[in-house]
DNA sequence: CATAGGTGTTAATGTTTGGTTAATGCATTA
DNA sequence: TAATGCATTAACCAAACATTAACACCTATG
């Protein structure tokens, strides 16, 4: 469970509000996606996930209903905020109807903004249950438990294992017996593919092989220039 | 999950205007609740369960902020609207954190009420697990009422929990000798996730730990970076 | 209305952990 | 056999955590 930023869309058609905004935002550790119509707004959301969006009413091309009823049609969960200039009563309604979590009147003080957003992404950010993402592996005597980040030899007192030995780890053992590419762990683990993380890896790779000297049968080879391959040998069938 | 009428707490010291919005929302089909003060409001909260509390700001004896912050020693489950006349940044701030859900200024339309209110109440019944009545736990010798804040250790005097040493430790309980993430009690528990509320909680761990101390078998764990594991050891089966 | 007690935050300080970089030597390939 | 890639250990620095204490705030109570 990395601590990485809420993803916010803002969908705005007035480019100066839109990067002021924008970076009030990014400024509050946001990771800030600005589109400045409904239709791009659209075609980004689908490209990627997001915790929040933040829609402007009145754009050209596409309003801010439209696309909330197109993000909805995708995504049931995602919170959604408008921002207008207007404060008719239908035109509120019409938002909730629309499935809106919240709504704001420009001008409005950014710093309220800012509550809400927190106040928002705090009551969804309760479903975390959503990480249904597979924590546990057995490789060769070993069982590691990628959540808790232990790595248990034969039942013995377990191996506390680094955030990245545990990535690393579970990269290698997603591609058990299979070439797991030097590039991919450094995109994926290190986010960056240069000289240095390229050692640093092969730090990691070492921690790597000197826990795993408990089990004789499990290995960790060299694919020189690319990459790395976890080999189980005298595997029994169950 | 029965079709009961969703039960509101509305306190208003306009009697007549309370009189008028507790016809409307119970038109609507809820059950209100009224009550004249932020005192008499405390005490009917104490009394029942509610799905939702809207709170006027400006109240003789005691200020909706002040009874905001009450209820959420309480419960820090349950959404809170406020009423006000005052539009001051300021308030409006003072009010989210406080802990409200959402913001109405006065005047205000029924029908946007009545949305806001759906919204909210939807966002939270989504919460199955929200249900959490349990209140009652045993953690190796201990046993922890987090009703009355009441930690017993083998039969002994009681130790009394403060709110916070309280949710925290529940929150423990229920991911035991499970990761409970640090972000899941900062948002949860202090409802904002900052370098701040981080140190806090750090102390309350440390406060929990003394208490827990008594037993040796059981131990709170960090995992660095991600949060605490309460482990139990030397586990009995029954 | 002063004050003691309870609660929670901030500060101060020290410790632990994790990750990168450096240094040195070996292996592979062209 | 030179150039590049890999292996290993150690040194270093930054971030996360632990603990105690100081402080601020509110409430109940004499």
């Amino acid at each position: 469970m990395e601590n990485v930023n809420k993803k916010i869309l803002l969908v705005e058609d007035d480019l100066n509000f839109g990067a002021v905004l924008k970076d009030y935002l990014m400024l509050n550790d946001f990771d800030v996606t600005l589109a400045k119509n409904g239709m791009e707004g659209f075609e980004k959301f689908k490209k990627d996930t997001f915790d929040l969006c933040i829609l402007d009413v009145m754009m050209p091309y596409k309003d801010g209903y439209t696309l909330a009823k197109e993000i909805r049609e995708k995504n049931n969960e995602v919170p959604i905020i408008f921002l207008t200039a207007k404060s008719m009563k239908e035109d509120v309604l019409k938002g909730y109807k629309a499935g809106a979590d919240d709504y704001l009147n420009k001008p409005f003080d950014s710093e309220v903004l800012l509550m809400k957003i927190k106040a928002i992404i705090q009551r969804k950010s309760s479903d975390v249950k959503a990480e249904q993402v597979q924590f546990e592996f057995n490789i060769g005597k070993f069982h590691l438990n990628s959540k808790l980040r232990f790595l248990t030899f034969n039942n013995e007192e377990p191996i506390k294992l680094s955030p990245k030995e545990n990535e690393l780890l579970k990269m290698l053992i997603l591609h058990e017996n299979d070439l797991m590419p030097r590039e991919l762990a450094l995109t994926k683990i290190w986010r960056d593919d240069n000289y240095f993380t390229s050692r640093s890896m092969d730090v990691y790779i070492a921690k790597l092989r000197k826990y795993l000297k408990l089990d004789e049968d499990v290995e960790i080879l060299n694919i020189h220039g690319e990459g790395f391959r976890l080999v189980v040998k005298n595997k029994v069938s169950v």
